[in-house]
DNA sequence: GTCTATATCTCGATAGAC
DNA sequence: GTCTATCGAGATATAGAC
């Protein structure tokens, strides 16, 4: 085995663990050695690969940030842009105990960014869930549904809402319920009629 | 001034502060020396009204549930169900630049609550949520619509997403984008024909 | 009852051996 | 490149003077 392959790995271990564990336990509840252990990292090591731990929050986030352009791009390749959407919540209800015991990865990342009075990194959590509505926006779009990024605003706003109270209320069914009335409401948008 | 009073002055100060300054920064970035600064109070001193910090944490949220009930109480003085929902959506709109800064208050303070893996006052914060979701679900019902607990999630839901967006984005406005489509769809909203 | 001084602990970060 | 030992900052909490 290569130094170099190992350095890598251990930097995608971290990458990862860091992704999963600030997810779980908050940003700043996490310690690094949470992080080191999880990874299998000793903790001083930590710093050769990241010079601070908000290194670590931000290569967290572009973890999220990937796997986001990872699932969009799957759901691409569905030729309905109304049937892409239908999949997006349906991966949201999927993830449903994941979401009523630690809520959705980038909206409580965000909520904890934000809470920051320095300038750091509190725009890093907003960029990513701006990507997802850009995405989703242009699905609406590509319906020729009117205010196609309102409508995407409405749609992932009530995924962080239906997240957060399923997470307050450790309720999962909540997202199955919620998720059954999203598609409902998508089935029943109708583009206005172009005969005029 | 007796010693009585200037006590449970201070205590109650430590406790107003405490609500402000809590959802402001975040239970975990904010230190004692935070809370007693803003209320005037040396900070050793601290110990003397609250035996911990969770203490005070438990105070902040009490200060919540009081608000809470005391604007859901001024709201029922309207004899229109419809017309309280309508006044509570209106409220937070009007709380838009706060929200946007900080979120809801109830709503980021369950979300960093619910990354402990203690269990100590990770309830507290989705009891109060839980109370405005019963009190929204009895305006619902005395309208007489079909599942009126399940309006309430979606209501509160909308609500909690459009502070988390706001918020991560920087943006009020969107607070009265969605403001203005949630009362056209509380408007819209019809009891089934009671006259078979 | 009120406040100061400080104990104690934990964490992020660094220095330097290997 | 890897890891151990440790420093120093800053936090909660307490002991005890007034």
């Amino acid at each position: 085995m290569k130094p170099r392959a190992r350095a890598a790995d251990k930097r995608r271990r971290l990458t990862t663990e860091a992704a999963r564990v600030l997810h779980e336990q908050g940003v700043e509840r996490t310690t690094l050695a949470d992080i080191a252990r999880a990874a299998d990292v000793p903790v001083g090591n930590v710093y050769y690969y990241f010079k601070t731990k908000d290194d670590l929050v931000l290569a967290a986030l572009s973890e999220h940030s990937a796997h986001l352009a990872e699932f969009t791009g799957r759901l691409d390749r569905l030729p309905d842009p109304r049937d892409r959407l239908k999949a997006l919540i349906e991966a949201w209800v999927d993830q449903r105990e994941v979401a009523a015991r630690y809520g959705c990865p980038t909206g409580t990342l965000a909520v904890e960014l934000d809470k920051r009075a320095d300038g750091t990194l509190d725009e890093e959590a907003g960029t990513v869930i701006r990507r997802l509505l850009e995405w989703t926006g242009d699905q609406f779009r590509a319906l020729d549904l009117p205010d196609p990024d309102d409508l995407a605003v409405t749609l992932i706003s009530a995924y962080q809402g239906m997240s957060l109270l399923a997470n307050a209320l450790r309720d999962p069914d909540l997202m199955t319920r919620e998720g059954t009335r999203l598609l409902g409401w998508l089935n029943s948008l109708q583009a206005p009629d172009q005969t005029a």
